[in-house]
DNA sequence: AATGTTCACAACCGCTCGGAT
DNA sequence: GATCCGAGCGGTTGTGAACAT
């Protein structure tokens, strides 16, 4: 059929937003609320793309944005969290308050994605080579990076982490359906995943959720999450697994939740043994 | 100091979804 | 069921700053 594009690009202004601009979004949606961004631009007196004005309001301009450098616990709950989800990064967004999804992607592109692939060659190299200093590696040039790079290079080591391959959601797969299911299902356990078992983890949450099966596989069974055979590791399960310690997700469904606020509490403890125990806890 | 390279991040683009008609 | 629309997601690109030579 082909659609109309989303707004007419002719007259349109483009590129880096000024603080003009920034100021009418403001008190458009300050005054009017969000939404309706395709008519936005227009009531607001912008010469944007609806889509452009609800971006730069996602990504910049929304007052509970936290700004500022990704802390090391941060770092590491982002490393957990796509490790689990893959490159859903509004999901992990949604997990980290004050933080947005482009700002998480562009951060794992820049510093861990890379780093992870660096580590791999230098463990395939013996460690013979430094990891080339970054920017903000140099002590003097820590503006906006003022974490320590030696501390981050750390969490990398002791955290091994699977980089699940980069995937387009298929209309028959996962898409929003799975965002909800993963959203409401309340993990009561996480995997570092340090065995390198994805599969087998996966496979151990489709045991417990065993309706997400058929949201994750489009109800393929043949493609169930699978161990290094491709074998679904228990076909066996009627419902809920008994052995699955989580109860069903429509009893809890804000787990997950729970374990997050946890884990601010401990991030603004700055309690380094409670969080220690905290991240076993979700070893198990 | 000049130039080229690398990096981080804001913004763009294409695609898909759910809901309305 | 087909089509359209608004919205959102994730990959990619553009750009300016920092760094290296």
């Amino acid at each position: 059929m082909g659609r109309a594009p989303c707004c007419s690009k002719v007259g349109l202004q483009r590129g880096p937003w000024t603080a003009t601009e920034d100021t009418l979004l403001i008190n458009y949606i300050q005054a009017h609320g969000e939404g309706h961004w395709r008519s936005l631009p227009k009531k607001a007196g912008l010469l944007r793309c609806g889509k452009s004005c609800r971006l730069r309001w996602m990504n910049y301009l929304r007052p509970d944005i936290k700004r500022g450098n990704i802390t090391s616990d941060e770092e590491e709950l982002i490393i957990r969290l796509h490790s689990l989800l893959g490159n859903r990064w509004s999901l992990i967004a949604g997990r980290l308050p004050g933080r947005t999804d482009n700002e998480i992607k562009n951060y794992w592109n820049s510093h861990l994605g890379k780093r992870f692939k660096n580590a791999g060659k230098v463990n395939q190299n013996n460690q013979k080579r430094e990891p080339k200093r970054g920017r903000y590696d140099d002590p003097k040039n820590q503006k906006n990076h003022n974490q320590d790079s030696t501390a981050n290079r750390e969490t990398v080591v002791k955290t091994k982490v699977h980089l699940p391959k980069p995937m387009r959601v298929s209309p028959l797969s996962i898409s929003r359906k799975f965002y909800y299911s993963m959203d409401s299902m309340g993990s009561g356990r996480s995997s570092s995943h340090a065995d390198g078992n994805d599969g087998i983890y996966h496979a151990e949450i489709l045991k417990c959720w065993p309706d997400l099966k058929d949201v994750i596989n489009g109800g393929e069974e043949d493609q169930l999450a699978c161990d290094k055979d491709g074998k679904f590791a228990d076909n066996n399960y009627d419902g809920l697994d008994p052995s699955c310690q989580i109860s069903e997700p429509t009893k809890d469904d804000h787990l997950l939740d729970k374990i997050f606020e946890e884990y601010q509490q401990l991030l603004e403890a700055e309690n380094q043994l409670s969080l220690d125990s905290f991240v076993d806890s979700l070893l198990i």
